[in-house]
Formats: C-alpha cells, sequence, structure tokens
DNA sequence: CAGTGGTCTAGACCACGCT
DNA sequence: GCGTGGTCTAGACCACTGT
C-alpha cells in the first residue's frame, strides 16, 4: 500500500510523510483549534473515526491516546472520548503551582485591580509575547488570596489581537485559563516559568499587607496555546514566608 | 483464555489482577532495580521477551514503549532497548532547574565542602528522609559554579542505609545523581522541589560572596528512587540576582 | 545482510456506564 | 443490552543500524 494523506494542505512539496497516526493527531487537534469540536464534546468512535480517516482502529487509538496523554482529550471507558475542558480539579491545579506550607493546595480567589490597553509597551514584554512593534497589548492586574491573606500579585499582558472583546467583560472568572478557552477557544497547553528571588518594593508591600523589603518570590510565565501562538505574559510577585511554589519533576 | 501471571510472588491472596502489560512493566523494573539488567545494558529484543513472558510481542512493546516515556528504559530503532543511564545531556539537565540569566542552559561544577556523619538529625530531615528516630544520615554540603560565579549552596542529606561507603569515597563526582545510579544502584526517578524566597544569611553572603540581605532562592527537595524509596532530602540556596529557577510545565 | 524497533492492520474478548 | 474504550493477539511490512 501507498502511503496516506487524509488533507495535502500541508504538504504541497515533496516533504516527508508523518505516520498515519501522527497525522491523526495533527488533524484532530486542527479541528479543535477550529472550533469543530468544542471543549467538553464528545468525539466520534475509534470506529467510525478509523473509517472517516481510513485507518484502522488501532491506529485511532494510538493517535487518540497520545492526545489523552498531553491532556488535549479525556477518555473515559464505557462513555467516549471527549475534547478536555479546564475545569475540574487537576485541570485547574495543573498551572496553578502556589501552595500554602503545610496544606492542602487551594485555589485562590481573584480580586482584579487593572484591566485596560496599554498606551505604550515595553520592548521586554513585546518580545515576550512574540509581538512586532505597535501591536496592542491588554494588561489585567490581579490580587489573589489563598487561606484568607493576600498571596499573590499578577501583571497579566496579552495580545490584544487574541483578546479584544476581554475590555468589554463585565466580570472575569476566577479562573482564567478556563475563560481563556471557552471564552477566546485558546487552550493553555503550556507554560514556562522563570523564578526569581526578590525583595518587596513599597508597592507590593502596600498591596500584600507585608513589610517593605520581605524576600518575595517573583515569577515570570509566558503561556502557550494548543497551536503554539503565546497567549500570556505574566509578572507574578508572591509572599514567600507561607508560601511555596511546588515543582514535582519525574 | 484465563488471565495470566509469570510471578506470584506478589499476589499470594487474590487482589484484582494487573493487565499483562502492566506486569511485565513492572517485572521490568523489579530486574533493573535487581540489577540483573544494569544501567546502559540492553534488553532482550521484544520477541524474546514475550516468548518469556508468553504474551504477545505486542504487549512487550505496550510496556516498554511506557518504561521509555517514563525515562527509565531508552530504545534506538535497529539496535534494541536500553536501561537508561543518567549520562548524556538530556538526562543530567532533567533534575537541575538553574540558568543564568540569558544563558543557554549549563551544567555547574561542584565543589564539596563537607562529607561527614551527623550526630544527631532534626526531626524535620528524619521525617522529609522517612526514616525512623536514631537511624543515620550522612551529610554533604557543596558549593556551585556555574558561568564562573558562585551560584548555589547544597545541604545533601542522605540516608546511612543506602550510601555506607560513601563516607569512604575519596572523590565524588559533579554529577551526583549519576554517581548514585552507578555507584549504589539508585535511579533518581521523581523530585520534588519546594521553592521559598529568602534573605542571605551571614553565612550565605560569605560562601556566595555577596551581601548579606540580598534575596535568595531557597528551595528544598526530596528525591525519589525507581523503586519509590526516599533517597535524597536537600536544601538549596540560590543566587537569584543573575540566575533563575526554570520550569517548564505541558 | 540479519536483527532491531516502528508502523499498521484485523479481529477477539473484556470491563465499564448507561438506559 | 448496547456502545464505548481497554487489553491482547498474530502477523505483515517498513526503516534504521551495524557487520
Amino acid at each position: 500500500m501507498t502511503p496516506k494523506q487524509f488533507d495535502n494542505k500541508l504538504s504541497g512539496s515533496s516533504f516527508k510523510l508523518q505516520p498515519l497516526y501522527k497525522q491523526v493527531e495533527e488533524h484532530v487537534i486542527q479541528l479543535i483549534v477550529e472550533q469543530h469540536w468544542k471543549p467538553g464534546e464528545m468525539l466520534p468512535s475509534e470506529f467510525e473515526l478509523a473509517s472517516q480517516y481510513n485507518v484502522s482502529q488501532g491506529t485511532v487509538r494510538k493517535a487518540l491516546n497520545s492526545l489523552t496523554d498531553s491532556k488535549i482529550l479525556t477518555r473515559r471507558q464505557g462513555v467516549g472520548t471527549f475534547v478536555s475542558e479546564h475545569t475540574g480539579h487537576q485541570a485547574l491545579y495543573r498551572f496553578f503551582p502556589l501552595v500554602a506550607d503545610g496544606e492542602k493546595p487551594e485555589l485562590p480567589k481573584a480580586e482584579v485591580m487593572q484591566l485596560r490597553l496599554l498606551k505604550s509597551v515595553s520592548t521586554e514584554i513585546l518580545n515576550s509575547l512574540g509581538l512586532k512593534a505597535k501591536e496592542k497589548v491588554i494588561f489585567l492586574s490581579r490580587r489573589r488570596i489563598l487561606n484568607g491573606e493576600y498571596c499573590l500579585l499578577e501583571d497579566i499582558h496579552l495580545p490584544y489581537k487574541y483578546f479584544k472583546e476581554l475590555l468589554d467583560e463585565e466580570e472575569i472568572p476566577h479562573t482564567l485559563y478556563h475563560f481563556y478557552q471557552t471564552r477566546f477557544n485558546l487552550t493553555v497547553h503550556k507554560t514556562v516559568d522563570k523564578i526569581k528571588a526578590v525583595l518587596a518594593r513599597a508597592s507590593d508591600a502596600k498591596a500584600l499587607e507585608i513589610d517593605r523589603g520581605e524576600p518575595l518570590l517573583k515569577f515570570t510565565r509566558v503561556t502557550y496555546s494548543l497551536d503554539g501562538k503565546i497567549i500570556e505574559y505574566r509578572v507574578n510577585r508572591c509572599r514567600s514566608d507561607r508560601f511555596h511554589y511546588l515543582v514535582d519533576l519525574e
């Protein structure tokens, strides 16, 4: 049999052909990105997909399992295969690394402090967001509360081109990543944090109700969507006396 | 066909039977832990393993691929399947998260400052290592150098029962985890870091050649071996002015 | 060339969740 | 009971590596 391909959009010229299961994976991702299947929706069964793509059920299975490993799909035996929705405990904690010392992880509340279009944008922010000069950026700052204490200040920078409608939003939910997914069709897939220790500036101290000069954890985060777009650049400052940043590596 | 099991050591009573590929995985891990196959060694081919275990080649493949995903094995097409050796760039960086700002990741040098058996051990250390009172603990402290600067102080606590021979060692290599693996048959499989920001104490400042009161990253690490033993408890203090702790989540 | 892992197929049976 | 995903098999062919 000759190698197959469902969709020749990508390979006008003679590129090396991907394995079939990879092609299925990529096509499924594309359909999710294009909102053909939305978060929470059920996909067709393995057999249906197999016949649509003209491959065997085992090949579809390999693709779906791989996407399940990378948290893009969720499978439930006896029920079906679903597009992951970033709700539910596991998904919500996945990208939130702060834990109160000696406590179980808990989701913080968020208090919006500012939301506006930036008039001028530093080149650091532009670079971090992968934007060209003069592209517009939305600024959102929040204060988060864990265990009844202010724990974290977030300065969030969002490319205006993806989040235009955000400025008209009345209420902004606490769980931003789920909000990005449902409201803007941007599924967070990867984050890169750079963590440093700094001293609290006067403004930090005031907002967190601590003393100036206390040590804080500062982490900058770049956030990527399913299709590899940079969708967010954050600078976070966090009290470190009763909270820590948790990293599991396995 | 009735469910199989190669080895009834584990299930004297009537426990729920694991899937075959899981049983293969666990048995392979056991053989590695028992040093039947040592780091770097090649495993038998899929067909050989399949006939030894009396399962199909596909089942063995599923097990081996899963162990490859979790970095326990390394497979090379056309060559064979090998027990991962914690050497080679990727493996060495896997558990070393510190990066100099604006530079490519680089492996630091290490300078041993102390190596001794602790006379008394705090309960915090005992608990972190999962030891009972009166169990002995080895203390190893090091200073690490990245880009020609002191960047990191490590206080490493090791259960004496696993590392007895360490005290007689003349030279301790820079890459400890590879050393644990080859010298003590302890393969590092998982680490948990808790990160905080603290101020440099006088002793930190002196050792790192910085000013007292500078903000430092402090991270405590608990390290687990392949078979789930706790093999290390570290308290690290790191300069944060020109270095950061990097976390990729995907 | 022989031997290895990588891909793909086709089909059997099981375990689970729903109705 | 029916449809779903989960496990397992057997066998074909491909791609890579080393001799």
